[in-house]
DNA sequence: CCATTAATTTTGACACATAAACTAATTCTG
DNA sequence: CAGAATTAGTTTATGTGTCAAAATTAATGG
């Protein structure tokens, strides 16, 4: 039940944001285009972009005038981007050894990253708070910028995250289970922070960055350690009530089955999990395999490896399936932590989830197998960052402005 | 991928939908109320309940100083409220062998119910349309009205429908697939015509009039002869890129399982919808029972009934859990189309789900049964087209407005 | 009856958006 | 090569939506 004062959607700004995300996703785009994308008048939208430019915001480029504009007839269209020292945004990726923390500009572009090792797994939330602004002071004294010209820092967490309320209700991170980590790093830091679950940050990245650009319905699975996802409808990441939604890997997939670390049984992680792929094999008796190493077990024909990843295959294909039946999302992207390919992510999945998933003679779900290295978190992190601090630039008002 | 003039969500027209909007939910609700609830200020909410006043959309109740106003200070506050005779809309639900057509004027009160048999079960879209728009009519006949008084139309059907695009991938009440159902319906009625699918037009009625006022996100999941969802996130309907989300009845709950109507294999309906129940209560010997009969005969210790219900209840549950696990929704509304009890929607099944899905330390998921009757779909169609008929009304310019 | 209180309305000003007219920078055409 | 044609972008005049502050209204309390 929410209710009371929510000023947040000021109708007044709306143009300038619509005018700020439609440059964003082009990259590069004449005034006449955003016009016409969204709909705005070509009077306003000079008026907001005039306002922009002095605020710095963007930028317009003149010299390349990109080819398919060759042989036009009128005025050549001055195309406009995103300018990107406007901003400085950082974000960061706690797991459980080391700190990364990712700088990148306002378009997006890196900066620099940065690795700050963890003394101990499981923080108190103080040492947690100190070490991610200490990470992040240290990445931008490493590449010659303060931590007073960061615009923003976002941080994701695994875990059940409240990105909404700031709030951790469990993360392996930390040492205690309910803590309001938001205002411990904005006490600490010089800057807006923002605080958000690590798989919905990947999500925000295929959003803003990735397959998912100009996608209003759509959904970002995590693969590696554990199973997770982001889910983005309507153009809007979707939190969930608790900001505990998406939390794929739980999901029972039978009645009563293996144990998960969580402590609930036949989780989907159980079995389709890095950790509960280890454990299946081992407890058939192939000790001590990585996936990789079971992916090859299974090429070469060992029956263990063949029924262990088969089980695992049904499962995840099934989940994938229902996620698509309940959904019906345009684009699932499967991101997933591995150098060229993951025994879940093949062909023959992907074809199963077709089969059981419900048709309609309409284009279907479209599935998208990224392979990403271990960047792809703060990558995440960097992504809503950006868009937060996009928020707050099309709020603020351009003040002093005078001669 | 969604480009183009979207020019729908006009920034300006946006308060006078807030203040309607305000009003529908609190029934009666002083100016003051608005201002504070919606965030506008007192001067505009004057204004725009001015205007909404001179169109007849509100009205003012004086007489009625209800109880906690009495004893209060400085000058008493001016309920308003929807005016009923503003609007007049009808709540169409196709069933095989009938049409159900739901009157009710702009508050969502009762004016009449009208039911016309269908000749057939599926028919051809000509067929289809003329016999809603007559039974429409038919309706108005009936309870003093006329066609043309009629605001709005809108038409639950079962099946794949897309209702962004009024279109039908796939119905029992059609004699074919892929119909374009929305312009037949619009050439043969005065008025607009909305089409949707039915479990979202339950979703629509939770969310107008029923427990999910007032909650942003929430699942309804519809129980009888199949079983289906609707997804309000956001304060939003979600209906998928094809129209097609919230088929929860075909999610698989085991792989290669039974046979399901939709021809795929481990199917929820095929295990929990009622002709699933019976067709595993008939492969184990008990033939021609009905959902209460299961359910008696259980209570009676049949071993088969048990073992049938038992099967369901735990498919049932695992879903419920999964679908807490995947939304992390404040709630969902178990909408039974049944008398008094349902063997799915027990006590213990609430358990089993709440032991299955993932929990926090935070107030978890809420599920609430609520047993109806078959008037439950027209209602739903009722709510949905009240809204759209609502929507058409904040946008319209008042016009000539002389003296 | 008048002070007090609280709801609502009026007033004056400003921000945002637009249509229409205008200016600018090209290519095409004779 | 001069203008005609074409397309992009800007300026201007105007309307709409919103708000803060002041004014008005309608009660209660002494």
């Amino acid at each position: 039940m929410r209710e009371a004062t929510d000023t947040a959607n000021d109708p007044r700004r709306w143009g300038r944001g619509r005018v700020l995300r439609a440059i964003r996703q082009a990259g590069a785009i004449a005034r006449v285009d955003i016009a016409r994308q969204t709909g705005i008048s070509a009077a306003t939208v000079t008026a907001l972009t005039a306002e922009l430019l002095s605020e710095g915001l963007i930028e317009r480029i003149h010299p390349e005038d990109r080819a398919p504009d060759a042989g036009r007839r009128g005025r050549p269209r001055e195309a406009l981007r995103l300018r990107g020292e406007a901003r400085l945004v950082a974000g960061v990726k706690v797991s459980h050894r080391v700190i990364t923390v990712l700088l990148v500009d306002f378009t997006g572009a890196e900066i620099g990253l940065h690795e700050a090792p963890r003394a101990e797994i499981a923080s108190a939330p103080a040492v947690l708070a100190d070490a991610i602004v200490a990470a992040t002071t240290a990445a931008c004294a490493r590449h010659g910028r303060r931590l007073e010209d960061v615009s923003g820092i976002c941080v994701g967490l695994a875990g059940q995250v409240d990105g909404a309320r700031g709030h951790v209700h469990w993360s392996s991170a930390l040492d205690r289970r309910n803590v309001d980590l938001a205002p411990a790093l904005a006490a600490r830091a010089p800057c807006p922070v923002f605080l958000e679950n690590d798989a919905n940050l990947v999500a925000k990245a295929e959003q803003l960055f990735g397959r998912g650009r100009g996608v209003d319905n759509f959904l970002v699975v995590t693969v590696q350690h554990g199973i997770g996802m982001g889910v983005i409808l309507g153009g809007e990441l979707h939190r969930g009530a608790r900001g505990c939604s998406g939390e794929l890997g739980h999901s029972k997939v039978v009645s009563d089955g293996a144990l998960c670390q969580c402590g609930q049984r036949g989780c989907l992680e159980a079995y389709a999990g890095g950790y509960g792929l280890r454990m299946r094999a081992a407890e058939a008796g192939l000790k001590d395999m990585s996936v990789e190493d079971l992916r090859q077990a299974e090429a070469a024909g060992d029956p263990v490896a063949i029924e262990v990843l088969s089980e695992a295959r049904q499962h995840f294909a099934r989940v994938l399936a229902n996620l698509v039946t309940v959904f019906d999302p345009e684009l699932i992207v499967l991101a997933v932590e591995a150098e060229e390919g993951h025994p879940l992510c093949t062909p023959e999945v992907l074809e199963q989830v077709r089969q059981l998933s419900l048709s309609v003679d309409a284009p279907p779900t479209e599935i998208d197998v990224q392979f990403r290295d271990d960047r792809m978190w703060a990558e995440g992190a960097t992504a809503y960052g950006i868009e937060r601090v996009e928020a707050l630039a099309v709020e603020r008002r351009p003040l002093g402005q005078s001669a």
